[in-house]
DNA sequence: ATATCTGTTATATATGTAATATAACAGATA
DNA sequence: TATCTGTTATATTACATATATAACAGATAT
């Protein structure tokens, strides 16, 4: 899987990290029970240090979205994915509102506001290596 | 108009105000040309420091929001707000993306998704104070 | 068995942001 | 003249981010 770090952005690394990991599992080409590179040799690939990753990695299974075998290391989550959360809704709902707020007053439409959000949701399931669905 | 912040969020006090002042532009209760309160007496009202609520204004004006008029002192711009600029359009996108990825994985559907947008949006624009549209 | 790789934990350091506190300035207002 | 405005400067505290180095216990491969 392909992962690229902006190190000039504002969006923290590990954040960056956790992003496109989460938008591999949406799209497909990260699939459950498959093996995710180490903390030290994804560290060294991307350039960074191995604790950032770690704290990705870290972050990512307390949510339920990787778990840590000691055998098999770390792993996308074989025993299905975590649902709608009370806190994933809260989440939502915040940044949809800030979004949306300035959407309004910068003068884009409900109808473009609804169909951006329409459009990336399907870029991201799209973006399939050309497998599955 | 009523602005409540939150001392336990991790959101930062002067993006919280940034965002309902935001707010309060969409949805008409704050109008063109009227006057906020100075940044000494809207922190003082809020209990937080005069330069967190002038980092807000700031930020603010600096995106063409407000105006800082040398006698009416700071006004919600009169001019017309400013348009969906590249800069902003990037923000929308980056942040709908994020959002989309993780609604996908955790099993909500488009719809649900495209829902919760669309109520939003319309949400902002109706918590008008009885006036206007 | 030895060496290597795994996640994990601990400690330390450097840098930047967030928030507060005090003080002062120039322009406008009453 | 006294007061209020935004603005600037300086300092301090606290926290988040990111890195660096080191060590540990469990698993793997030679």
């Amino acid at each position: 899987m392909f992962i690229e770090l902006d190190l000039q952005s504002e969006t923290p690394l590990y954040t960056q990290l956790i992003d496109q990991l989460i938008e591999g599992i949406a799209s497909g080409e990260l699939k459950p029970g498959e093996p995710l590179p180490s903390v030290r040799s994804l560290a060294e690939d991307l350039g960074i240090n191995l604790h950032t990753v770690n704290k990705s990695y870290n972050l990512l299974k307390q949510e339920g979205f990787l778990q840590v075998h000691r055998k098999k290391g770390v792993i996308v989550q074989p025993d299905g994915m975590p649902g709608v959360t009370q806190e994933f809704e809260e989440k939502l709902r915040r940044t949809l509102r800030s979004l949306a707020a300035e959407t309004a007053v910068r003068g884009m439409t409900e109808e473009a506001f609804v169909q951006q959000s329409r459009s990336i949701y399907r870029d991201i399931l799209t973006n399939r290596g050309g497998e599955q669905r």
